[in-house]
DNA sequence: CTAGGGTTAG
């Protein structure tokens, strides 16, 4: 993606605050005169000088016809009276350029024409071209285009060469092209010129279609450089095709150096094939010359790693060690990426010490890498004390600190050191603000969220997608999905992850009907959803318990061909489940080719509410026959089932091989299910003592199960006890004093209950009440009991009325 | 006098 760089100096420089040298010798002396954004100097004359033609010339340059009058002379006398002739102006204008000040370059060749020198003598225009591409402004290299065209100095070859190269350079492809197919003689430079930009422009295919039209139409065979820019194009839109032709010609031609080496080596390692790359690596065995060559060994550690064979790249690195080939910066940048790729923490602090007695240990690149490299090893601390000790912090390493503090669950840290930067710097790239709304996100906080947005509009990043993703992400999590959809709205493109936001944002705020016609509207752009965006819909469909909106989604997931990826089906599963179909999810789980741990969890759950208890234990069984490493889900699943069967002896033996054969510790989950187990059976005091021995805190729902347990067992003391757990953990808590009111209540206790409703009154706690839906074409009717607010109540409480009759008719008797 | 050079920090 492109990303937006601030100014530096270089730019700056270009634009405007020309900078004059006055280090180097200056012959003339010059007077300043407005060129567009750059300023000229001409020499001091006469009002009849060309200089003050540019000057009223609308930012033109204008180059001089005919030769002043006294242009006769072949060699001009500037006012200080130095003689000036064409070789030596050459080589002033090419140390100017070499030295980086094309406008005072040009001002040398403005010069020597005012001295009367005939443009024709002068024999350095390649290098006056560099000049004027360095200025990076197309419209003045045509016009030094069109003044050399009129000079008939275009039919040199090297001339076009050299106008070629700055048309690219200037990232003008179209002029370029133009003046290829106009050059009457072309020669291999003209050719590689060609690729060259091609490559570097990134038209990789141009690049190489270039290529192969030069040997076959033309008959001009590559020499090394043009193999080289191939090779890099090659090695972009992995063709190894080409790239194993290239490389039998090189071979063939024996131009094998040590750049090819490594650039073929690069190619064969980008085009996935390792093999052909070592092939060519051992082949630097045989010289000399080469083998010592520390890139061709980071590029061939570098190629290891990106295709993922981490042990040979340790392997190659301890060789290259052992037989003491120089480690530069760039290898240890690349290793310490290794032991982050390998979160090997010890082999990354020893890299660190190497980094130390190498001296590179004040490389800016190796320091950001160290702190990358500690932070993803896990070692947070280290990472940020690298960070505290630098002496030479830039953007990327504020940014490698803040956007790993937020990847290692630092959010609140991230926003502290972003605070830091943003005073320091006063300007923000994409990195830096995608991981501090990332931050906003994780920590839901909507005012440093609209701050951020703030800076994202004041730093034009309001129209890059990642940020925009990351901005509706923030508002969504904070529940504000109006402003997500403004947002989301003014994006000029939007791709899968933004449209992922949103559709979250949608269904985590629970707007189902939103979230649908969001997915249509996706649909509708042919942007394709990926499984994720099928899973975390489905999540919300099993939240929300709506069925019609489960199948929709389900039709959508099987439209988009995504019916056979695993998470989607695990998704589908538990919705299904959890809607109330449990055939639907059975027979998609039988139908998935492939299962993992995730798919047996699910349809263990969604089977436990509705089947008996034997049937999951069999199928818990054959989880384990398929190879599948039951975790702490699976046993919550088997214990819940035992819960609701009153299985106590399974229970207990299922908790037990828990710990002792999976050596999982239990969580609050499996501690409440067997809590309930034991409650629902009447071991209230066995129940109780397990809460209590726990290692982990309890929450509400333990307590609640127990205190279920004892209004049906018929236990008002323990019932108070546990009750008053509840109310310490939450004293507002409303439900559970229903609870313990209507078990006093059951048992007679009336003084117990007036007290307790007496409190609910004091406190001035309301139940909410119940509440029941239903989905009628994509739309969800909710009713809360004395609802009259639907349109069609009335109608409603005939049919209820109606129902109630034929439902006690069919022998029904209710308990109220 | 003109083309080109490998790995490479978030």
């Amino acid at each position: 993606m492109a990303m937006a760089r601030p100014l530096d100096s270089y730019s700056l420089r270009m634009y405007g605050n020309s900078s004059i040298r006055r280090d180097l010798p200056r012959p003339f002396e010059v007077i300043h005169c407005e060129l567009g954004h750059a300023s000229f100097g001409s020499v001091t004359s006469s009002s009849t000088s060309f200089g003050s033609k540019f000057r009223n010339s609308r930012a033109e340059i204008q180059f001089p016809e005919n030769p002043s009058s006294e242009s006769i002379l072949r060699h001009g006398t500037s006012e200080n009276g130095a003689v000036i002739d064409v070789s030596s102006s050459g080589k002033l204008i090419r140390e100017y350029v070499d030295d980086g000040f094309p406008e005072d370059a040009i001002k040398v060749y403005f010069s020597m024409l005012e001295c009367g020198i005939p443009p024709e003598e002068f024999r350095f225009f390649p290098c006056l071209i560099k000049a004027f591409g360095a200025l990076s402004d197309k419209k003045k290299v045509r016009q030094i285009h069109g003044y050399l065209l009129k000079l008939g100095a275009l039919d040199d070859i090297y001339v076009g060469n050299s106008l070629l190269d700055v048309y690219w350079k200037c990232g003008v492809a179209k002029d370029t092209f133009a003046l290829f197919e106009k050059m009457c003689s072309k020669d291999l430079v003209s050719w590689n010129t060609m690729i060259s930009g091609l490559c570097h422009s990134g038209d990789h295919l141009g690049s190489l279609r270039t290529f192969n039209q030069m040997i076959l139409e033309y008959g001009v065979f590559p020499n090394r450089v043009a193999c080289l820019s191939a090779l890099s194009s090659c090695s972009s839109v992995e063709s190894l095709f080409h790239g194993r032709e290239i490389h039998a010609y090189v071979v063939k031609k024996g131009i094998g150096d040590e750049f090819l080496v490594s650039k073929l080596i690069d190619m064969y390692m980008k085009c996935g094939d390792v093999k052909n790359a070592e092939y060519v690596f051992r082949g630097i065995f045989n010289e000399d010359s080469i083998r010592g060559n520390t890139v061709i060994w980071n590029v061939m550690i570098s190629g290891y790693i990106s295709n993922g064979y981490l042990p040979q790249a340790v392997e190659l690195f301890q060789e290259m060690l052992v037989i003491q080939i120089q480690p530069d910066f760039s290898t240890m940048v690349t290793i310490l990426d290794l032991c982050s790729e390998l979160l090997d923490l010890a082999v990354g602090m020893q890299i660190h010490a190497l980094v130390i007695s190498l001296g590179l240990d004040n490389d800016l690149r190796v320091e950001t890498a160290l702190i990358d490299m500690y932070f993803k090893c896990g070692d947070t601390k280290s990472g940020l004390e690298i960070f505290r000790m630098s002496q030479n912090r830039n953007t990327v390493m504020w940014g490698a600190v803040i956007s790993n503090c937020v990847k290692s669950d630092c959010p609140n840290e991230a926003l502290e050191l972003f605070h830091d930067y943003i005073i320091g710097y006063g300007y923000v790239d994409s990195v830096i603000i995608l991981a501090v709304l990332r931050a906003c996100s994780s920590l839901i906080i909507k005012p440093k969220g609209l701050e951020v947005h703030g800076l994202v509009v004041k730093s034009r990043f309001d129209s890059d997608i990642f940020v925009g993703g990351a901005l509706v992400d923030v508002y969504a999590k904070c529940g504000d999905m109006e402003s997500a959809q403004k947002v989301f709205d003014r994006l000029p493109t939007r791709d899968l992850i933004t449209w992922n936001a949103l559709i979250l944002g949608y269904a985590q705020n629970e707007y189902p009907n939103e979230t649908l016609k969001a997915c249509r509207d996706m649909q509708f752009e042919q942007i394709r959803p990926n499984a994720e965006t099928g899973a975390r819909i489905l999540s919300v469909c099993a939240q929300l318990s709506a069925m019609i909106f489960c199948k929709e989604v389900h039709g959508y997931l099987l439209r988009q061909g995504l019916d056979s990826n695993v998470l989607v089906n695990n998704s589908l599963i538990a919705a299904y489940a959890k809607c109330g179909d449990i055939n639907s999810s059975w027979a998609i789980f039988e139908k998935m080719r492939e299962k993992n741990e995730v798919s047996w969890n699910s349809i263990l759950r969604g089977l436990g509410m509705y089947v008996h208890a034997d049937k999951i234990f069999v199928l818990f069984g054959k989880m384990k026959e398929e190879g599948m490493k039951p975790d702490h889900a699976t046993f919550t699943s088997l214990l819940s089932a035992c819960s609701h069967a009153g299985r106590i002896e399974e229970g207990w033996k299922y908790f037990r091989s828990m710990v002792e054969d999976y050596k999982l510790e239990p969580q609050l989950e499996q501690y409440t299910c067997m809590v309930d187990l034991l409650g629902r059976a009447g071991h209230l005091k066995q129940a109780y003592d397990m809460i209590l021995m726990m290692p982990c805190n309890s929450d509400d729902k333990i307590w609640g199960s127990l205190l279920a347990s004892c209004k049906s067992h018929g236990d008002e003391r323990l019932a108070e006890v546990v009750a008053n757990h509840i109310f310490k953990l939450d004293p507002t808590s409303i439900g559970y004093r229903v609870l313990l009111a209507n078990l006093y209540e059951e048992y007679g206790k009336w003084n117990e209950v007036i007290r307790v409703r007496t409190e609910i009154k004091g406190r001035g706690l309301r139940k909410s009440p119940g509440c029941s839906w239903i989905e009628i074409k994509n739309k969800i009717h909710t009713f809360t009991a004395g609802d009259r607010s639907h349109n069609q109540s009335e109608e409603i409480y005939a049919a209820v009325r109606n129902l109630s009759i034929e439902v006690e008719k069919a022998g029904y008797i209710s308990h109220y």
